[in-house]
RNA sequence: GCACCCGUAGCUCAACGGAUAGAGCAUCUGACUACGGAUCAGAAGGUUAGGGGUUCGAAUCCCUUCGGGUGCACCA
């Protein structure tokens, strides 16, 4: 079960090693997709200096040391000395009915790893914000390839449920009532809550006379103090804060269809017990020092302003802990405990500083060791029209539910105008498919590091590079085997390669298991993005040229049904991978 | 000041060191009793921010200048 170019390497290696000698069997040999040919390859270019030939020499040796017979039609040097491949259709029909055969579509299993992946960590009693939604997108769009990939992927929620803020969050709970329409906002707009809370504080802190205000300030810095020495009824109401915000989060990712549930949750709180020892250990290691009242690891190659060491705090002067060190413990447990072959972050890229910092500290304290990669995916900053990190015209960051909302309701109103013969309930469905689709899809297409600017009217347009155009091959397709009254995954007729269309299509079909290999590799889903659009590019010029069901033969009939077949499974696996529904009818 | 990310068509974005830098949107031209036109075919649009270097070959790697973003001691 191969794509065209994963088999065709041994035969180019062997040909080069019979052509320049044993010793360049291994040499890269250079294959790529090709715009004058199916694939081209570039070896010849390479090896020239070493060979001590010219390139076209080394080109026409290697082709004539070529065993192509019944893959490629064509064999041809050209230009500087690129060997350019063009395969018979009777190969790419066979592989084609491989992969049509083959469960996986093509999809290779790899050795299993584990693989912890750090992914949407929203703060307790925040809102999430379109940050957020990205990184939680992206890191279950990786978590879900990779374990298609064959790993065992442990998804860690890592959601900010500790620190500082809590001494105030608790004692404002505990003045509105756990009951009051009051806490009911952790559930429906997390920000006012927090909001609340925040002016109550600052009121009382900047009241002149001290205590004229109220002692809002001093009971949040006591609450602190209680919830850290681990006080049973502060962490109790902890915990009701906690849960409050849990069912916001499970609201958004259900609305979202995210695959993290509670078990998944693994919080700054869940390390609190070993924070203490940790700096311990690390003091004793002489890995931390003291300094202006708080432990540090310094460590070489970080400087700040005015060329000062930058410490990574792990012991506040207060004796209280930060985010430094859970994540140390972090690091820690999943190397450890988890066992982590790898250990990916999905988090934004103002994070670098800090993660090398907390890695560079874990090696050193032989938590990490070498042959342990952690990965930082970083996810760039989501920007407005004006080009600065959106936010609403007053500086408030926009509440994710509203936006998922207004993306639903764009997309209601697309398919109230387009299908009004369809009933209220199944609009509403295909609606948030499709908006929902939308925004996620907007979300992958892009590189996961560059920032972008949003722009909801180009996400739910159902034309362009956007889910709703690749959802709308899916109905397609699913609407010509409603025809024939039957299920795509029955029509395994054998597959003939004529039409270039048909061929086409075949070949883009050929290489589904080499982008998923590739996006598990590099993290990188937007590569499947614009496979899968190029595919529905693809699938539509073959659509509008050569006819299905009204085909001249009923071979050529049968061969294309299982070509929309095969189309079928790779589009839904494709959608499925990145977290999008494809919906049966638009 | 130090570090990281970035600069590609009017706009939004692609391009494992490979030939003439590609898509989508927008613009313009075509194809409609259409297996679902929510489509397809085509045109136009570029000194890859500037300058050096490495290489047979650079948007990609190295150096440098300019421009933008983000971090850099007790929030997470």
């Amino acid at each position: 079960m191969v794509s065209p170019l994963v088999a065709l390497t041994p035969r180019v290696q062997s040909a080069i090693a019979a052509a320049l000698g044993e010793s360049f069997r291994e040499a890269d040999p250079v294959l790529r997709p090709s715009q004058f040919a199916d694939v081209q390859v570039n070896a010849a270019l390479a090896l020239a200096k070493q060979v001590g030939m010219p390139p076209r020499e080394v080109a026409a040796k290697i082709v004539d040391a070529l065993d192509v017979d019944g893959v490629c039609d064509a064999v041809e040097v050209s230009g500087p000395g690129f060997i350019n491949l063009t395969f018979s259709n009777a190969w790419l029909a066979a592989l084609l009915q491989e992969v049509a055969a083959d469960e996986r579509t093509g999809v290779p299993l790899q050795e299993r790893e584990n693989i912890p992946i750090d992914y949407s960590a929203p703060n307790v009693a925040k809102e999430m914000h379109v940050g957020h939604l990205r990184t939680t997108v992206v890191g279950d769009a990786l978590a879900r390839t990779l374990e298609h990939l064959g790993h065992n992927v442990v998804r860690q929620n890592h959601i900010g449920d500790w620190g500082t803020p809590f001494g105030m969050l608790i004692e404002h709970l505990l003045d509105v009532g756990k009951d009051s329409a009051e806490a009911e906002l952790l559930v429906t707009d997390p920000n006012a809550f927090y909001q609340a809370a925040r002016v109550k504080f600052d009121l009382a802190e900047k009241a002149e006379p001290a205590g004229s205000a109220g002692d809002f300030n001093t009971r949040a810095r006591t609450r602190v103090v209680a919830l850290q020495a681990g006080d049973p009824d502060t962490l109790a109401l902890w915990q009701e804060l906690v849960d409050l915000s849990k069912t916001y989060f499970n609201k958004v990712y259900s609305t979202l269809g995210i695959t993290l549930t509670d078990l998944d949750l693994a919080g700054e709180s869940t390390y609190n017990a070993v924070l203490g020892s940790l700096c311990d250990e690390l003091e004793a290691a002489g890995i931390a020092t003291m300094s202006d009242g708080a432990l540090c690891v310094f460590l070489d190659g970080y400087t700040g302003r005015e060329g000062k060491p930058v410490p990574l705090i792990i012991r506040k002067s207060d004796g209280g802990y930060g985010y430094a060190t859970t994540d140390l413990a972090t690091i820690r447990y999943r190397v450890h405990d988890l066992k982590a072959h790898r250990v990916l972050y999905v988090i934004g890229a103002p994070q670098a500083l800090h993660l090398n910092m907390v890695w560079d500290t874990a090696r050193k304290a032989g938590w990490l060791p070498d042959d342990v990669v952690p990965v930082h995916v970083q996810i760039g900053n989501v920007l407005g029209e004006d080009r600065k990190i959106l936010k609403t015209r007053s500086g408030k960051p926009l509440r994710l539910m509203m936006l998922l909302d207004e993306a639903v309701e764009k997309a209601r109103a697309v398919i109230d105008e387009a299908r009004p013969d369809l009933d209220d309930a199944v609009k509403a469905t295909i609606a948030r498919q499709i908006g929902i689709g939308a925004v996620k899809y907007a979300d992958l297409s892009v590189a996961h590091n560059s920032e972008y600017v949003f722009d909801l009217d180009r996400m739910v347009a159902l034309t362009g590079n956007t889910g709703p155009y690749l959802q709308y091959v899916v109905a397609r397709i699913r609407s010509i085997f409603r025809q024939v009254a039957m299920d795509p995954a029955d029509q395994r007729a054998p597959i003939r390669v004529g039409e270039p269309q048909e061929r086409a299509l075949a070949q883009h079909l050929l290489g589904f298991g080499d982008v998923v290999a590739e996006v598990g590799d590099e993290y990188e889903p937007h590569r499947l993005c614009a496979y899968l659009f190029e595919l529905a590019q693809s699938f539509s010029a073959f659509y509008e040229n050569c006819p299905v069901l009204k085909a001249d033969s009923d071979d050529v009939r049968e061969s294309r049904l299982s070509l929309c077949a095969v189309v079928f499974r790779v589009m839904t696996t494709g959608l499925d991978l990145l977290g999008l529904e494809a919906p049966d009818q638009m």
